[in-house]
DNA sequence: TTAGATGCAAAGACTTTGCGCACTT
DNA sequence: AAGTGCGCAAAGTCTTTGCATCTAA
């Protein structure tokens, strides 16, 4: 199952645009981030990246993702874990992450439109929507905690 | 200006209550969680338990304020920032950091509300309030940005 | 051709851990 | 007296940087 070219493309583009050349290591960064679900951490894009160009070094996948942020392109988020997590601008916008089982969720960045307007017009603060990761508890998880206690 | 030693006192009971001991390094890192206005990273605590304690080490104070979140009597958030910031439970609640300034602000759990109930309806998920650390643009880089392009 | 991109290795920032001595209880 | 907690130093993670080389344009 090939993941379909089309995103990875307008990524190539920008970068183009953008007057930054492109490599076949930015092109797999692209590859990776187009084809996966949700977002990964930065070692994890490297892992992937790896496995089709094993010639990729760890930091060049950071200058990379560096380079799509800069571009708008990618998206990172620090979650409670350590490692921040990346994903491409657009597809996703909140994070749930739940303390107990570590599970994360994405969610529509609808659902933070009224604590978006509130914070605009209680502190005059534009929240960034594709940045919002909360912690919590999800509901498997709580319903253990009530089962086991 | 001397700080009120009541919450210190509570917080001292507390870890006495957990059978641990109270400890030089722990009466201070706590005096010092009591006397910050806002949150702060392990390292700024470190740099002021130091001024009044000097061979209290870094990694006591670590080591203290893993203790302390254990005991819910201290709580964490990873800002945008690298550096995880600390602050007591129960003080404030919520976090707003300016992504080009940097500045943090700090606002009451109340404004969570609506989040947290539809978070849960739609979700199941239960939201930890003490958390909720989100970035955006604060007032001043939003005039800023509109009259310096 | 030539400036930007890469690989490698080393450094950096933040945090955790191992060990023997000190201090709380 | 007994054993937790501490300081120190070293190790561990995640990320960034310096430099010589390679390569896209």
């Amino acid at each position: 199952m090939v993941e379909p070219t089309g995103h990875v493309d307008d990524i190539v583009s920008a970068v183009r645009g953008a007057a930054k050349r492109v490599t076949v290591a930015k092109r797999t960064v692209a590859d990776v981030l187009v084809g996966a679900t949700g977002h990964l951490t930065a070692d994890e894009i490297t892992q992937e990246v790896q496995k089709r160009q094993p010639e990729v070094s760890p930091s060049t996948v950071y200058r990379i993702l560096e380079e799509f942020e800069a571009l708008q392109l990618v998206v990172h988020a620090h979650l409670d874990q350590h490692a921040a997590v990346y994903h491409l601008a657009g597809a996703v916008h909140g994070h749930l992450t739940c303390e107990m089982c570590g599970d994360t969720i994405e969610i529509p960045a609808a659902h933070f439109d009224a604590l978006s307007k509130d914070l605009q017009k209680t502190f005059g603060f534009l929240l960034d929507r594709h940045h919002v990761a909360v912690t919590g508890t999800c509901h498997d998880c709580q319903r253990r905690r009530r089962s086991a206690p």
